[in-house]
DNA sequence: TCCAGATAGTTACATATGAAACCATCTTTC
DNA sequence: GAAAGATGGTTTCATATGTAACTATCTGGA
């Protein structure tokens, strides 16, 4: 039995992203969610679209990573509860633009320094070069997935060196 | 309308975290859930029983994160595909023990070079130094949500200066 | 000893999710 | 300008998931 045949799940990378990301997402979910009566995809919706105004659903699927489905279903939410208006493309039948209605910028605009007030008290263990440097590495992991997953992935093996020291 | 009023989603840490997370996560859960028929809470309860047989199935909820019911889902699966041998407590009747059986253990044995070359691959983006402090600002992270998710938190707001810059 | 909690684990139900099929519109090509 | 495909978006269906209720066992106090 090889000796790389073992996997400790407190130094595995994508384990500890996965916990501390589920941990993060429901935390902050908790605090919006009752209040406002509004869901992860919902939110993350609103959220492009208080910054984007006029976007499609294709649009914020691809700035959101969230896929058609997902959005469609969350923007079907919205525009019942009339938190989002939707127009008509001019030119192409197939495509709506979609906005945040008063009634969803008045929302918006009470989740997101809720938002900002949170991520704040979660990244306040770190001084200010940790969370330089936090920045920059979720961005060139993120950049990096980007590529490998665009290609297909060989079928890769573990080296006997481990990946990251203790 | 004050100006922290807005959020830019591709700056906001708890956003990107889960977006970079749920790439990774699905990119190894495809390479193992077909090959091998493995659920991801299933792959979860046995990577921890693989490194620590014996365990009962509240120790495994423990250890993952994952909440008891997807615990109990995922170990009844489990047995029923022979991948998975329950013993008795022999003092506390409502405890079992749960292992790998032999053929969980076969599995476990590819699974495991699988995912860390992988994760190797993931991080190979980084060189040695961005890994330390990769691993040591998860750390640090998780030990701080540990403690914010333990006392119920306060209605916090934003305050004027942003958390992390560009 | 007996009763009132705790705790391990399962079941039931209602909701969330993803993949694939689907509809409508647009574009390209001949 | 008609047919073949591409694209935006929705619906369907089967499965996954979380909450809460439940069973069974254990523990501690009167």
């Amino acid at each position: 039995m090889p000796s790389e045949t073992r996997l400790d799940l407190d130094a595995f990378i994508p384990y500890r992203l996965s916990v501390l990301t589920n941990r993060v997402s429901s935390a902050i979910a908790r605090h919006y969610s009752d209040r406002f009566d509004l869901s992860i995809p919902e939110w993350r919706v609103m959220a492009v679209l208080g910054q984007a105004p006029g976007l499609s659903a294709r649009d914020v699927a691809a700035r959101t990573a969230m896929d058609k489905v997902q959005v469609s279903r969350a923007v079907q939410s919205l525009l019942a509860a009339k938190r989002l208006t939707r127009t008509a493309h001019s030119q192409d039948g197939r495509v709506a633009h979609l906005s945040l209605s008063a009634k969803g910028q008045a929302i918006y605009n009470d989740v997101v320094p809720l938002a900002l007030g949170l991520e704040k008290q979660f990244l306040s263990v770190l001084n200010l070069a940790e969370q330089k440097s936090l920045d920059a590495l979720l961005s060139k992991l993120s950049r990096h997935m980007d590529r490998m997953t665009a290609t297909p992935v060989a079928d890769f093996r573990a080296e006997p060196t481990a990946a990251v020291p203790g």
